[in-house]
RNA sequence: GGUGCAAGUCGGGCAGUUGCGUUGCCAAAUGCUUUGGUAGCGAGGAAAGUCCGAACUCCAUAGAACAGGAUGCCGGGUAACACCCGGGAGUUGUUUUGAGCAAUCUAACAAUUACGGAUAGUGCCACAGAAAAUAUACCGCCCGCCUUUGGUGGGUAAGGGUGAAAUGGCAGGGUAAGAGCCUACCGCUUUGGAAGUAAUUUCAGAGGUCUGAAAGGAUUAUUCUCUUUAAUGAGGAUAACAAGGUAAACCCCAUCCGGAGAAAGGUCAAAUAGGAAAGUCUUUCCGGUAAAACGGAACAGAGUUGUUCGCUUUGAAUGGCUUUCGGGUAGACUGAUUAAGAUUUGGUGUAAACCAUAUUCUAGAUAAAUAACUGCCGUCCCUUUUUAGGGAUUACAGAAUUCGGCUUACAGACUUGCAUUCCAA
RNA sequence: CGGGGUGUAGCGCAGCCCGGUUAGCGCGCUUCGUUCGGGACGAAGAGGUCGGGAGUUCGAAUCUCCCCACCCCGA
């Protein structure tokens, strides 16, 4: 198996699974605020170990800003995402995420980089690993 | 060459690595599908606002009207239009041409116009002003009378004053003073001719009378009918200078409009609950009967009793189970991208546009793909005298059923036209 | 995707339909009085691009058109 690979069925599709993620609010905040990520863990072992999803609030942008943010979320995580799945696949548990922006917005960040996400999404996913 | 304005076109390019969506082909596992490989394609001029018009789908519907809404000079284009093109008229501005002492008028050019009707009716017009629309007279001007620095009765609407707006303008005659009272010119209304598809333009003619509170009447002009040899006479019709503004006030007139919207609509359809139909089960055994009824024994429940035996009683109804059917939720698929399509060439037309011909480069996602990085070129910014170095990859902005328009946002580049006179020849 | 509403003084609201005379009301604010002082009370006062831009009109917060911001509803 392909390491830097984010196929559509390693996504959140189903508005129940939002629905029972935010209900459980576990909330997870990275170090420099730009990344937070809410998650639940669930000990059904399934063929996908972990599932993403990215959101962002209308408050925050237009809709080139936002998507350009959840395209950068996107990427970021796709880089580091063995980190998760290897433990996963270690513990025999699946996960689910949603990684939002916290700190970021339009007027502030009018032009963002893939440098200005990186940091923190790293350190939410090491947070995760540790709460594992 | 520069600057400004207007109109139009474009909205970074090439190569590589990784990744995502989709379509075709191949291979493997499989046969619902999944995985891998390979090739093609993958945001805009506004995709935006959702302001109009349609396609498409479902519902309703004999036809028409009312209500409500939209549009509103004329002609053309279009599937349709609050759109586009051409023409007309008005308004504003500029300079020039012409007229004039001047105000101003005329012509050309440019910009602009939600540009039917104010004589169908109703409403409103603050303050000021005599008076704001049925009319009317403050200061004036003129005449008569009187108790003469004035008062009073009448005439007048030229002049002053008010106001955004004051009952055609201006000049001459005329008058007691005045007035379309009369005349010329301009304007306005109307009749006829010509040009034009039409809006409209142009030419010629007529029109400002008297009386009356008004309706109307008289008179004059034109015309029709009857009568008379004819003149004429009788009757009828039309006209005889306005009625200030406001319809983005109500309204009237003409034309158009059934409603809801892809969360429309269609197909498949789990679980649970409920509906309909069919089948099956009715504790077991023996006797008995055509089949039942019925009798006996065991079994189960209930009652009685301190407990057991025993006794009594109940064991077919709003029942259970199975299957099928239809509605239909979650969910999945579809609608969905070849279309009033784009481009080339030719023709018609002033133009918008239409016709013919040829080619076909093709986003199709659905918790929603179109991304990240690197190199070169281009562009912009900063530092520097230059070489060079550093930074940015740009503005406005992200398809969601699809088209035609409108409106709004926009860095920079290019083309055309006009203006300007700054620089050079 | 479709539909509806709001914007007026520091805050909360009238006025808009049916255009006009000084754009008002309550709380708050400033000054003065009252009190030993404060509160309450009384008197006086300041504070408004009526969200922005065009148009109609003699005249627009009000009528018409175009933008901006915010809020609500529909499975």
């Amino acid at each position: 198996m392909k390491r830097y690979t984010l196929s559509r069925k390693e996504r959140i599709k189903s508005k129940k699974l939002f629905d029972t993620i935010y209900s459980q609010n576990n909330l997870i905040v990275s170090k420099d605020q730009k990344v937070k990520a809410v998650f639940i863990i669930e000990n059904q072992t399934e063929n996908i170990p972990v599932k993403v999803t990215e959101a962002v609030s209308k408050k925050t942008g237009n809709a080139v800003w936002r998507n350009r943010v959840k395209r950068l979320l996107r990427e970021s995580y796709r880089v580091n995402k063995f980190l998760l799945v290897d433990k996963c696949l270690e513990r025999n548990i699946s996960l689910a995420v949603v990684f939002s922006p916290y700190f970021l917005n339009q007027k502030r960040n009018p032009i963002l980089q893939l440098s200005d996400v990186l940091p923190g999404m790293l350190d939410v996913i090491n947070k995760i690993r540790s709460s594992i």
